[in-house]
RNA sequence: GGGCGAUUAGCUCAGUUGGUUAGAGCGCUGUCUUGACAUGGCAGAGGUCACUGGUUCAAAUCCAGUAUCGCCCACCA
């Protein structure tokens, strides 16, 4: 083995050797544990938060697999309508082409193209973080049998009535020139401007005033309202006044929607462009006038001068008319909400269109109860809150878009616009009664992507084909056991998944929810290409120089002036851009992070600290197999153990006992601190120095057996570690245990599908005898550094006073004590050269340190000055007299005595103890020492 | 406007049903190339657990309120 971890080399040997052999792949054997992975975008790229999820889904996944279940990790990916469309079309303008010079067949076409080529990055890197995917039933949410699960969903939900088809007012993108979802509208806080604006009376008697953010609507009001119980406007409703810059007369109206507070409490009211304005439109039986092009430019239903305008071109002329013709008042800035398209970043415009809507009263009923009744559960917690109030008000889900990458809808018009609804074509023409004389075209939208995402639990599973639930085992792995997600798509996914498998398949897709927090940066920022901040995970693993990480940072930006500021950050932050951490690194720093309820703030020094831990790994494996060899050993009788080994053993079933508890409860962060703790600070620090001298001569050419239980014990607690960190860390842990397997005793191919280990017994005697060892050395190395004692240098120590069980352990293990504080030997006195009084009291000499009822003597044999030891134990005292006083305070206190559990108050009692003979043995010893000085 | 969460060492975070003198990593100080590891060893320094009250023998932990920060949802022109 290298002197050094260098992930990179262990770990692009491994996977594919894993994939290779299939042992990621269903057994179909024991007890199923399925999880779903969220399918990522064909056109995304591993980030930050993909990484966590996959090594969290990836960790239980392993887990499992050892545990001898049988693990299915079901993966794929999405189609993404938008997303790839948007790609596809950058793709075709770099190309010099326009999106226009193709047809919708050729467009499509063309992404399948771009998808073969490109479409697997994501699960490339999946496979480098060490993803144990089952390979073998990857899908892909536009496969044939998938999209027949989408058409049939789509035509069941149309015959039972909960699929309809109407005008509506909808988001609409005017750029991309679909609708959109109410999830995919975010709302920015941004500054404006409120145009407050005169609407002459017809009767010639004054105006009115409105007051807008939106002056160019203006063209397709249908009335102005006013609060029914406002006095100021009383007569006006039912009058008419004349809409400026148009020849339209339009009423005055009362409706309890308006503020009269607000303004001048009058409103303009213009059904077809605000959400608010439909509802009254509604209310009052008055047309909406639709006044917009799809693509946001003014339409004919507008005055000739201001028709094919684009909308924030009309708005400028508008209010220019308007001031020509001494109508506009008053311009103010205003702060405003305004909607914008997560994906094009273009202001939404409520828009009238016909579109397809899922109605959800009684999918949302159901979605609610499944959860409700207990059948499905969240981690942490509380997110059933976020969940139930959404589902307690839903709207109906307006599933098209109008795209051409998708599922195109299922539905055929005839020449009079007669909708029919069928699984193809044919089965429409039958359904009906349609001969070949009726001419069809099916409807051009297509299904929005979380359309066919909502059935991915039972779609992956063969839905609804018998034969093919069968071979996929369907009946086996649904439901799943857990889902592993952000909250940010708990409404986009996760509860359109409960609510479509529920309706279809009468079973949740999963029995838990488990929502992970945000990764965020080392700040706290979220993480965002505008920010500068991201943090690519392969950089993270393979490492990036500094140049390439500043252009990758700042190509491409929507706002190319913050290049500057970025790359200044960038460099100050990196200065010699990323070093290569590997996967195993990555992976450990996201479990470690993965408290519950909390985002995470990635720092990289985190992660550099585990890269040291597992280079400590690493090196505790090289000492190992440099004494163990590679050839089984014997296992030694129980009798053979010693102390440590014993301890050892024992410390290792605990740690097994807390992360399997801790995975149980998917507290990923305390079996990874757990895992950390021991290895380094109990396996390294102490077993391997406690190892040593059992192996080393002259006691090994000694004592043969004690030897050989040494070795069988280090390469035993090596290998079950190894197979307990494998689920968090793979790749080293495979290349670790394949090394020590022969010795250890153990045969396989591979750890991932090694048996999970079984924690034994608790050996209390051994855990207190090393604790106690523990104490002693450090103890004495503490004073000989406090006192500046050459650390290297081997010191004689007396020992005055101590128990029975101290003269006992001293006897059983004053050899590690002396090999590990660097002893050259161990001395009791006899009682009485604890007088008082004695002209030859060692301790008169000496450093003092105190163990329990033990004096710890170092004889100082002028080597240090008086007054540096008296400060020492001046200090030492001062902290005995504080634990002394609060114990004090605590037992004195009558109503603790009397209440507290019996075993907090005789804790307390020994406390007491002990703190006073401390306080009393270093007042004696600083005494001892003043006289001498 | 409604809801959720957070506040513990310089930084990032643990702290289970209340019970030693509140822990870890990184950073910091001192020291050591001791035959696994300087990506290291050993020894240290560093905290009024945001604030104010309350419950209790006992509060970082439970309750109420205050402050600050963050996120989600919401129709005010």
């Amino acid at each position: 083995m290298d002197k050094s971890y260098r992930p990179d080399d262990i770990e692009d040997r491994w996977y594919g050797e894993w994939e290779q052999r299939g042992l990621f792949k269903a057994t179909g054997h024991g007890e199923p544990y399925c999880i779903l992975l969220p399918p990522p975008n064909v056109t995304g790229t591993l980030h930050m938060g993909h990484a966590f999820q996959h090594t969290l889904m990836d960790l239980l996944i392993r887990y499992q697999r050892m545990q001898g279940k049988d693990a299915l990790w079901q993966v794929g990916v999405d189609h993404a309508g938008i997303a790839t469309e948007m790609v596809v079309t950058r793709q075709i303008e770099a190309d010099g082409q326009s999106r226009d010079d193709y047809s919708r067949d050729a467009f499509i076409d063309r992404v399948w193209q771009w998808k073969q080529e490109s479409g697997s990055t994501i699960t490339g890197q999946m496979r480098r973080l060490g993803a144990s995917a089952d390979w073998s039933r990857e899908r892909f949410t536009m496969d044939p049998d998938l999209s027949e699960a989408v058409i049939e969903t789509f035509v069941r939900l149309y015959d039972e009535g909960l699929i309809y088809r109407g005008p509506r007012l909808v988001n609409w993108d005017p750029v991309l020139q679909t609708a959109i979802s109410d999830l995919e509208v975010v709302n920015t806080d941004e500054q404006g401007h409120l145009w407050s604006i005169r609407y002459p009376r017809s009767d010639g008697r004054g105006d009115v005033v409105v007051a807008t953010t939106r002056p160019e609507t203006l063209l397709g009001d249908v009335c102005v309202a006013v609060h029914p119980d406002d006095e100021r406007y009383r007569d006006l409703v039912g009058q008419t006044v004349l809409l400026p810059l148009t020849d339209r007369e339009i009423p005055v109206i009362a409706d309890d929607y308006v503020d009269p507070e607000f303004g001048t409490g009058c409103v303009k009211i213009t059904p077809a462009h605000d959400f608010n304005d439909w509802e009254v439109g509604q209310r009052h039986g008055l047309a909406p006038i639709n006044i917009f092009n799809p693509n946001g430019t003014i339409n004919d239903n507008a005055p000739k001068t201001y028709q094919g305008l684009d909308r924030f071109v009309a708005r400028k002329r508008i209010l220019e008319d308007l001031k020509a013709q001494g109508l506009l008042i008053e311009e103010k800035p205003h702060a405003m909400v305004v909607p914008r398209g997560d994906r094009s970043g273009e202001i939404i415009e409520p828009f009238l269109t016909d579109q397809w809507f899922v109605k959800m009263d009684q999918l949302g009923e159901l979605g609610l109860s499944l959860v409700e009744s207990g059948q499905i559960d969240f981690v942490p917690g509380n997110w059933i809150n976020t969940y139930r109030r959404w589902m307690e008000d839903l709207k109906d889900w307006c599933i098209s878009r109008q795209l051409w990458w998708g599922h195109r809808i299922p539905a055929w018009f005839d020449d009079d616009g007669r909708c029919y609804v069928g699984r193809d074509e044919a089965e429409v023409r039958e359904r009906h009664g349609l001969g070949e004389a009726v001419s069809l075209h099916q409807d051009d939208d297509v299904l929005e992507t979380w359309f066919s995402s909502a059935l991915w639990a039972h779609s992956t599973m063969g839905w609804p084909d018998p034969e093919r639930m069968a071979q996929a085992g369907f009946d086996r792995y649904l439901p799943t056991q857990v889902l592993v997600t952000g909250f940010d798509i708990i409404f986009f996914w996760v509860a359109r998944m409960i609510m479509m498998t529920g309706h279809f398949t009468d079973q949740v897709p999963f029995k838990s929810v488990y929502i992970t927090g945000l990764i965020r940066d080392a700040d706290g920022q979220k993480m965002s290409k505008s920010r500068g901040n991201v943090l690519d995970p392969l950089d993270v693993i393979d490492g990036i120089d500094l140049e390439s990480l500043v252009a990758k940072r700042t190509q491409s930006l929507m706002q190319p002036d913050k290049a500057k500021k970025i790359e200044k950050a960038t460099r100050q932050e990196f200065p010699n851009g990323i070093d290569s951490h590997g996967a195993d690194a990555l992976r450990f720093t996201f479990t470690s992070l993965a408290g519950h309820g909390r985002d995470l703030n990635f720092d990289l020094s985190r992660c550099a600290g585990y890269r040291h831990f597992l280079n400590k790994l690493w090196n505790a494996a090289r000492f190992t197999l440099m004494h163990v060899g590679d050839e089984p050993i014997t296992p030694p009788p129980p009798q053979a153990l010693d102390v440590p080994a014993r301890w050892i053993l024992s410390r290792l079933g605990s740690t097994i006992k807390t992360v399997d508890e801790a995975l149980d409860q998917y507290r990923f962060d305390l079996a990874s601190q757990a895992l950390y703790e021991f290895i380094w600070h109990e396996f390294c620090d102490w077993y391997l120095e406690l190892a040593k001298p059992a192996l080393q001569a002259p006691n090994a050419d000694n004592d043969p057996a004690c030897a050989n239980a040494t070795r069988h014990t280090l390469a035993h607690v090596l290998e079950v570690s190894c197979r307990l960190l494998h689920p968090f860390v793979p790749f080293i842990t495979e290349e670790i245990w394949q090394q020590v397997k022969a010795s250890a005793g153990v045969a396989g191919d591979s750890i991932s599908t090694q048996p999970w280990p079984v924690a034994a017994a608790e050996d209390e005697q051994a855990t207190r005898d090393v604790e106690w060892l523990k104490a002693v050395i450090s103890a004495i190395r503490s004073t000989r550094t406090e006192l500046g004692l050459a650390p290297g240098k081997p010191m004689p120590l007396l020992i005055q006073q101590g128990s029975a069980d101290d003269q006992d352990r001293m006897a059983r293990l004053g050899d590690w004590v002396a090999r590990l504080a660097r002893l050259d030997s161990i001395e009791w006195l006899s009682p009485d050269d604890a007088d008082d009084d004695a002209d030859d009291d060692p301790a008169q000499g000496a450093a003092v340190s105190l163990v329990g009822q033990m004096r710890l003597l170092i004889p100082l044999a002028g080597l240090v000055d008086v007054t540096e030891e008296l400060e020492r134990l001046a200090k030492q005292l001062d902290k005995e007299r504080q634990g002394l006083a609060s114990t004090e305070n605590k037992l004195a206190n009558e109503r603790f005595v009397a209440n507290a559990p019996e075993a907090v108050v005789a804790k307390e009692r020994e406390r007491l103890t002990q703190h006073q003979h401390a306080v009393d043995e270093l007042t004696t010893q600083i005494e001892k020492l003043q006289s001498l000085a």
